[in-house]
DNA sequence: TCAATAACGAACATTCTGTTCTATATTTTA
DNA sequence: TAAAATATAGAACAGAATGTTCGTTATTGA
């Protein structure tokens, strides 16, 4: 990709998430977004079709770097999901919000964040699915598996919004795990 | 409330629900619903300041009705939080939702339920706070409380969610009680 | 019946969107 | 390094949506 074109649609990340910080998606225009940005009108529409468009690849870039490590292709990342110590691929996902990486914690945290959290839902699934016999998470034979998947997903992700929102980050990554994993059926870490 | 007004707050509501139905929130323009509606714009504007002002009504109008059930004040439905079998107030709420009551499921299924659902979940954690001892659900006692209420409140809005989104409302509501109480942590009703 | 008030509806300024165009600057390539 | 390709700047534009205003008409409740 043309350097050029590097730096605009950084900018236009850059300026859309400092955006976000302050107000409601609905209530940004792209006329802000182009004057924080410093970009032409034109340049902005060559970039992305609409507003909505930006969401949702700013959305898949965060998001994608974040979960992209339980397939292992970031080398920077890759222990996190192969580790099978019982509750560590959570923990682990928790410690990277702490250090809010790539911006995860302001846009959990926004006023948007519903947004942002389907999303981060949605990565999560994925990730459950695929490691699901690392987790050791047991599922009571009575739950159909497909509301089981949605129920621990769900419980991690409303923890998350709880310790960012409600709690305010006081307590430690490890006492949030283990709130979890306690909602979600385990007896301990 | 004069009878000209009553009927033009039903009209614009309708209009709104079903526009709802189909396409989303963002979507929806003033234009669009004041021609569904067939009154005049300058009408709607003495009715509603804006659209998110719409929103926000009609989701109080909906949702304060379905659970001012819980402060007994509704004669109709009085019974149902009054009552201390185990379950048995998820139970009946999912029955209302079943019966389709003033659209809610409509709207907690539609392209826009985030919206609905938050609402749902602001309404259930009062309900929940207020109703706590009836409830028989027990809390680890390692959960801080507002933890655990939430976790509650938000499992039963999950498990709303999947039981209309993704399950179709296959199964019946005593079935998802069933679920709801097996991941809320109780081993049976 | 009558005074109060709600709705109509058209017109309006304003804002935002998304497109188009030419000129200019930067990058790639040959 | 020169030329071709491509990205941006910036201004101008049509179209759509917002929210307001105001004079007129219709309905209501007393």
């Amino acid at each position: 990709m043309d350097r050029r074109q590097r730096k605009t649609r950084e900018a236009i990340f850059e300026a859309f998430i400092e955006l976000l910080s302050k107000k409601h998606f609905n209530q940004i225009t792209v006329g802000e977004i182009i004057d924080l940005a410093d970009i032409g009108r034109a340049t902005f529409y060559a970039h992305f079709e609409t507003k909505d468009f930006l969401l949702k690849e700013l959305c898949e870039e965060l998001f994608d770097h974040v979960f992209e490590a339980s397939a292992g292709k970031d080398n920077t990342h890759k222990h996190i999901f192969d580790c099978n110590a019982t509750g560590s691929a959570f923990l682990h996902l928790l410690k990277h919000i702490q250090k809010n990486d790539n911006h995860i914690l302001l846009l959990l945290s926004c006023q948007n964040n519903e947004l942002f959290l389907s999303y981060f839902k949605m990565g999560l699934i994925k990730l459950i699915e695929n490691q699901i016999a690392l987790l050791e998470l047991k599922r009571d034979p009575e739950l159909p598996y497909d509301f089981w998947i949605n129920h621990i997903a769900s419980t991690f992700v409303e923890t998350v919004r709880w310790w960012i929102s409600d709690n305010k980050m006081k307590e430690s990554p490890e006492a949030i795990t283990k709130y979890f994993l306690l909602a979600a059926n385990k007896k301990t870490m």
